[in-house]
DNA sequence: TACATACATGAACAAAATTAATCGATAGAT
DNA sequence: ATCTATCGATTAATTTTGTTCATGTATGTA
């Protein structure tokens, strides 16, 4: 394995030069490196021809270092652990202890569930690393297909060769009301209820805001205005100020309610029901801390 | 080259790493290792084998590095750049363009001397470092023998196999008085004129000293006082101040008189000269920086 | 002087790495 | 849609390299 004519220093040099040293004589490393005193002998004098400068003088029967390899064993000793920790990683990397999970979120929801489930997996695994990426040139599945991210947590699954995909939460999404708001006390509301409304939602396309393709759409109703908000305390502090109206799952609802004066109110007589999903590669389904989160998540889900 | 059943990543796969990075395909990276493919193709996969771990996804016709390629790469390109360097800095060694010059000081002249000569020497060879050792275990020689030191300099060469001493450096030793003493206008002193003097040297056994077994001796004269100071300087303001007479080389005395109100005087009719000697392996005979110490320090002879 | 120990050497052998030839897949051009 | 150039994988043959075995030489020691 020469690859360059250049290049003469192998790695099995150095363990050469490190062993000579640390065992004292050429036939002590050879023991330890599970090889013979002859096979050393060679190689350190092909070495030495090869670059042309003593490494050891030769004093009768013993090996004392030159000046260059005083300097080898330097850099010996500064190279090797290195290589060793990094082959010790890469063991990691096999045995799958050891990684990066990347995941892509496509819905605002999906972050907030995403949070609460990341620091007991964090805390199972603790060599493994979490990266949240939200913006995709070619949709979280493409990122997927790219190897942007490793996780795609959706609530639009799409069931293409190659992927797979899973339920992890299941919610009811709901219309959020704020005080004194005349929906409040309403077991559901009808889409028609909304039309003189100001719906608050997050900045995605329409056709991504279930309160339109699942309620406001089908029955032919625009609410007065509309609204954009990023963030989630923002919106919901609006709604509790009578300023609009919002869609939100019913679990984040309930958990903000004591924060902000704000009650669920069920679209539709039947309600609007969501399911959250992560989709992976099939080609990871082997790698276990991918395994360990998809299991965590659905756990959760039965826990609920 | 095995060496270790443990040791799996080598050099060369490094180099395949980075060079598939930087090309971008393994074609091309084949032709700037001046392998073909199929060596690359073969190798990638071996390691991939043993490792344990792919570092690169196969999507169509192109390489793209895994989470542990990444990472592998990452190595690569922190330790290739020091095995360069180490091959870089040992042709070096092999041109006998850098080295270690490591100097044992047998006198305190000579030291004086050497101080002298070292400057215009760093300056013809930048990449070689000096190193000055004063204390032996086995006398300078045997430092000499046991690599200890690369150059011994000394005024009591011993022509020994292995080892060659060139003179290089040519003086007389005189005695040094203050202002206003009554041997400053003699021509030369004799032994029996010490006898009520007190006579101040460097702290070394007394048959180490010329004034001893070149002049004092012979005659059986001993001085009234004998004190021992480390440093020249000192031992000059001793004598300018009246509290002994000293031995040192003429020359010294004379670039001090400036400084110090200090005179030489002859020791005996005849006068004591004395010469310093560099001594170095033979087998170093080859090494060019050291030739080029040896050559410098004899021009200087010349010169003067 | 004999003996043990350490490194060097040459020839034979074993184990690799490398190559050549070929295949299948793919992206881009016509 | 088809053709073509390009890329990586594969197999078998070849070459190179590393290793061992047997032996030699030098050196320090009982």
């Amino acid at each position: 394995m020469y690859v360059f004519a250049m290049a003469i220093l192998e790695r099995a040099h150095l363990e050469i030069i490190r062993a000579v040293d640390q065992q004292g004589s050429l036939t002590a490393a050879a023991e330890t490196l599970h090889l013979t005193q002859s096979a050393l002998s060679h190689t350190a004098r092909k070495l030495e021809d090869q670059l042309g400068v003593a490494i050891w003088h030769r004093e009768g029967r013993s090996l004392r270092p030159t000046q260059a390899g005083a300097y080898l064993l330097s850099v010996a000793n500064r190279l090797l652990p290195q290589l060793d920790q990094a082959e010790a990683l890469l063991r990691q990397f096999a045995n799958g202890e050891r990684g990066v999970l990347r995941f892509g979120m496509e819905c605002h929801p999906c972050y907030q569930w995403l949070l609460k489930i990341v620091s007991p997996y964090l805390a199972a695994w603790p060599a493994v690393d979490v990266d949240v990426k939200q913006k995709f040139q070619f949709g979280g599945i493409g990122a997927l297909f790219n190897y942007e991210i490793d996780l795609l947590v959706t609530p639009d699954p799409l069931y293409k060769a190659g992927l797979t995909f899973t339920p992890v939460f299941d919610y009811e999404q709901v219309l959020v009301v704020g005080p004194g708001h005349p929906l409040r006390q309403c077991a559901f509301v009808q889409p028609k209820q909304l039309s003189d409304e100001t719906l608050i939602t997050y900045p995605v396309e329409i056709d991504r805001l279930d309160v339109y393709t699942r309620f406001l759409t089908p029955a032919g109703v625009s609410p007065r205005h509309h609204k954009t908000i990023e963030t989630t305390d923002i919106m919901l502090q609006m709604v509790a100020s009578g300023r609009g109206v919002a869609a939100l799952p019913r679990w984040l609802v309930e958990e903000q309610s004591a924060k902000f004066d704000v009650a669920p109110v069920k679209l539709g007589r039947r309600g609007v029901d969501k399911q959250i999903f992560v989709g992976y590669r099939e080609a990871d389904a082997g790698i276990n801390y991918l395994q360990a989160f998809v299991e965590l998540a659905r756990s959760y889900r039965q826990s609920q």
